[in-house]
DNA sequence: TGATATAGTGGCACTGTGCCACATATAAGT
DNA sequence: ACTTATATGTGGCACAGTGCCACTATATCA
């Protein structure tokens, strides 16, 4: 607990102030970065290398540069280029866990985020070399984890699929060009809910998010139309789907 | 930076580890009470008695106490109880904001949450004797405040408006007896938004969230009905108001 | 008794949604 | 060539919830 109590004037205290009289907790920075390979939602993770919980799967993350982050923001995007490459995701804070027991070597507070980004984005192989894995949300209730990370990616993933559900966050998952039914499946999977195609289809009209484009996409079936996304900006819908 | 990085086992591990290998920054937990008081929209504040920043008017907070809070949510709670006596608040994390230029000590992290407590139920002239102020919520714009907690009011403002537009929080303010024009008036001023009498009341009646009692309150006019919560659960309405 | 004030309701037009049958367009099979 | 399978895209209607506001109800005050 703190003990600085008893300086006359504001000088006098930032000259005589020690910062080592503050007992702090560790301060860590998690993230949940997750994307549709296949229309399968995955999460990255990483294989500790160190201890405490060597070996382990992990989510990506690790403690705040002092010296070259300025804004615990920093920390997040730099930790997720490193991993992934990708240098602007949709990211997001999702919440703050602190508590004595999460972490052995003592008080520990991580600050979660979550990432959206879509998978042509990433370069395979990242720079550290580390042991990366995108495992897929189903096998994360099986999959044994470091610290308390399952409970973390279980956050992430309500927060996910709720946010999902009023705002035009999941286009983040997509490439540039794709067909409405695309994105309608990318928004089930996120939000883990079936859409009526007629609903979606008025709804992302009416909301004047996509603009159609004069090139088709083939495969089985009548061709569809591709759509881009209009603009960058978060929006809400008027009404959840 | 950590640099425990050539343990063999994790009992070498658990032995050598030094937690000042880590330069961690300042962890603090901020809240933002809200409470309505006539019919305004108040935020307790305190004058700070030491430096930095003293004499400021500052948010209710501080630093973790490593020995007694076993999470990060008691730390909160036992602030809030110390300055309200409020002890079962509504209570939220809002956001954790962390840089190297919000606190002049250095590298800074606080954790954000807002409380709805009912105005009769603080208790005047709290056992700290801390001077504290209710501060509504018109002149936070005008008054000059410690750190960047201008910033965090607001942010925590934005969230309560949000958040009592689709769930049932707004309750929190109120006394255990109200009339449904009282709750109406409290949603109003928390959402910052006005609302229609008759949708407010076939919302509030088909979400079947209050219960009418053998009582009527009488002021000027007809007298109201009262009315009581019918459950503390959190209730998310189908559509926003 | 009538003015004023607040509580509470009736009722209708409008909007968005769920639903599902139907029309359209292509590839693959025979 | 024609059929079948498959997927895209639309038409249209019943239903539910909302906004709106005039109207009724019940009190106090002068």
């Amino acid at each position: 607990m703190p003990n600085n109590s008893n300086y006359k004037t504001e000088k006098e205290f930032l000259i005589n102030y020690d910062p080592s009289e503050f007992e702090s907790p560790l301060v860590t920075v998690d993230l949940c970065i997750f994307t549709l390979i296949d229309n399968d939602l995955k999460v990255l993770m990483v294989k500790r290398s160190q201890f405490p919980e060597k070996g382990k799967l992990a989510l990506p993350g690790g403690f705040i540069d002092l010296n070259s982050d300025s804004t615990i923001e920093e920390t997040a995007l730099r930790k997720l280029l490193k991993k992934t490459g990708v240098k602007s995701p949709y990211i997001e804070q999702v919440s703050t866990i602190g508590n004595k027991s999460r972490d052995p070597r003592g008080w520990s507070v991580t600050t979660l985020y979550f990432a959206l980004i879509p998978h042509v984005d990433v370069i395979e192989s990242n720079e550290v070399g580390d042991e990366v894995k995108w495992l897929s949300m189903e096998d994360v209730a099986i999959s044994s984890m470091a610290f308390d990370h399952k409970e973390l990616i279980n956050k992430a993933r309500e927060r996910l699929a709720n946010k999902v559900s009023y705002t035009d966050i999941g286009f983040h998952v997509l490439p540039a060009k794709f067909t409405l039914s695309q994105l309608q499946k990318a928004f089930e999977i996120l939000m883990d809910h079936k859409l009526e195609k007629k609903s979606f289809r008025r709804r992302m009209m009416s909301a004047d998010l996509v603009s159609e484009l004069d090139e088709v996409s083939s495969e089985r079936g009548r061709p569809a139309a591709l759509y881009e996304a209009k603009s960058d900006k978060l929006h809400f819908f008027a009404r959840s789907l």
